[in-house]
RNA sequence: GGAGAGAUGCCAGAGUGGUUGAAUGGGCCGGUCUCGAAAACCGGUGUAGGGCAUUGCUCUACCGAGGGUUCGAAUCCCUCUCUCUCCGCCA
């Protein structure tokens, strides 16, 4: 959500911030949000003119009854200039909630460094590392490499839940505990505090923290009313929902496990293949809140550790600086982390990184000043940021495609080793 | 799941229809005292939005959330949410 002073007063920036997102429908939104902030304003001072008015009267009648005199005349005048009221407040409770909503419609602007695009075909490759493997056998696709050693069942999964939702057997499971220790060891080394998440959210939650009512379908809704959480974002962001942090405590950085839950509605062919995109996965996040000033700082520390990962696990990754017209609704700058996979010859999206600056942050109300909520001076709206570091599914294919060996065995990267127990699966 | 109690400012806690943005205590900030500190004493200490003006005054809203009663609601009524205690059930 965007201040509406902003919107206000700097209209021309927000709809060029719209066009540059490919948004157009937004356009609409803000125009007409424009009228109606209009006739809000007008109607407000109205309105406080006429409280206002009846606060005075009511300490009148007070005052002449103690005093034992008749307030006959005032209460009179009262009922009609309370109506007024009653009326003028409904009205401005609708108009207010309209805005809302069409707030709700317009995107974060976009950081003046972002790369203007109308698709994802525009996104910038910034930064290419590491060999892609070569081998003197063909390297299998990890969903025929995993099956055929029992690491991953597809079929069972189906049987017991349904498409995408894949069940990791013997060393399958092992590799994904393995990989799940590295990565938070990795980020509580770099500072980063454990959250061990609910796994799933009530709707407010869901709305604050941007997923409602924009992308609804993508979550599941359980019977209770809760959605199961398709990032852990949701809990580590949203647990800070109407605070106001110490600014002692910026950079506030969180990592966390979970387990995510996509519906994925509309995928098919090759993205869906093997492990590439199911319903259920799991990922570490990192998050972080910090002053507006250190956010962009945040955002490459963020991406140097993601990068730093897939580095030490030896698997060749690209950087892509997503452009106007890929980057997401709340986003200011993001960058996509893709990783080779050998047997499948594709680059795979393992993170996102992003910085919201303050857009989701004002729907929580998550602010900062000195002293915390019991300090001084006025409180700031923070800045949030997250990553991924990294989703399972498609670094388990990148680590299983690329360093499998003719017989299907495969050599684990150095780092994990001691997490897995053993060099070499199968 | 059953029964009861509660939700007020940074915290504790009063307030049960009128001058209450809210007593009192604690904390925090500033000051007096002191060589310095403690103690004591004095003063200040919310959020959001608007107006004037320019860094101060003023108006409005906010006492879990939403409705209602009333000329007037923190205070009365209804609904919801959450917390606590006891019982039951259970990893």
């Amino acid at each position: 959500m965007l201040d509406m002073k902003l919107i206000r007063e700097e209209t021309e920036r927000v709809r060029k911030g719209i066009r540059d997102k490919q948004m157009p429908e937004a356009e609409k939104s803000l125009n007409q949000l424009l009228i109606l902030d209009e006739e809000f304003r007008l109607l407000r001072s109205d309105l406080e003119e006429k409280q206002a008015l009846r606060n005075a009267n009511s300490k009148k009648i007070g005052e002449l009854k103690r005093k034992g005199e008749s307030a006959d005349e005032i209460m009179r005048e009262m009922s009609t200039l309370s109506e007024e009221v009653k009326r003028l407040e409904e009205k401005s409770r609708s108009l207010s909630q309209h805005m809302d909503s069409l707030m709700l419609d317009i995107p974060n602007l976009v950081h003046e460094s972002v790369p203007y695009g109308e698709s994802e075909h525009d996104n910038q490759v910034v930064k290419e590392l590491g060999e892609k493997p070569s081998f003197s056998f063909k390297p299998k696709p990890h969903w025929d490499l995993a099956v055929d050693k029992g690491w991953i069942d597809f079929e069972r999964g189906v049987k017991t839940t349904g498409a995408g939702f894949p069940i990791f057997i013997g060393e399958g499971s092992r590799l994904v505990r393995a990989l799940k220790n590295y990565f938070l060891n990795t980020l509580a080394d770099k500072g980063y505090i454990e959250i061990s998440p609910p796994l799933m959210v009530n709707p407010t939650s869901a709305m604050a923290t941007g997923q409602l009512p924009d992308k609804e379908g993508q979550m599941y809704e359980v019977t209770d009313g809760f959605f199961l959480v398709p990032t852990s974002e949701l809990v580590l962001t949203g647990m800070h929902r109407d605070e106001i942090l110490d600014a002692d405590m910026l950079p506030l950085k969180y990592c966390g496990f979970s387990a995510c839950f996509r519906r994925e509605s509309g995928s098919y062919g090759k993205d869906v293949r093997g492990i590439n995109r199911v319903h259920q996965f799991d990922k570490v996040e990192m998050v972080q809140f910090t002053t507006p000033e250190a956010s962009y700082d945040a955002l490459e520390e963020m991406t140097a550790i993601s990068e730093g990962i897939l580095e030490e696990l030896g698997l060749p990754y690209r950087r892509l600086f997503m452009c106007t017209g890929d980057i997401g609704f709340t986003q200011a700058k993001k960058y996509d982390l893709e990783v080779w996979s050998a047997g499948q010859e594709r680059w795979l999206e393992v993170s996102s990184l992003s910085n919201i600056t303050d857009f989701q942050a004002r729907r929580l109300k998550t602010r900062y000043r000195e002293g915390g909520a019991a300090g001084k001076g006025k409180p700031e709206i923070v800045h949030t940021l997250n990553g991924s570091a990294l989703a399972f599914p498609r670094t388990i294919a990148a680590i299983l495609e690329n360093n499998q060996n003719e017989d299907g065995s495969v050599t684990l990267p150095k780092v994990l080793q001691p997490y897995f127990g053993k060099s070499t699966m199968g």
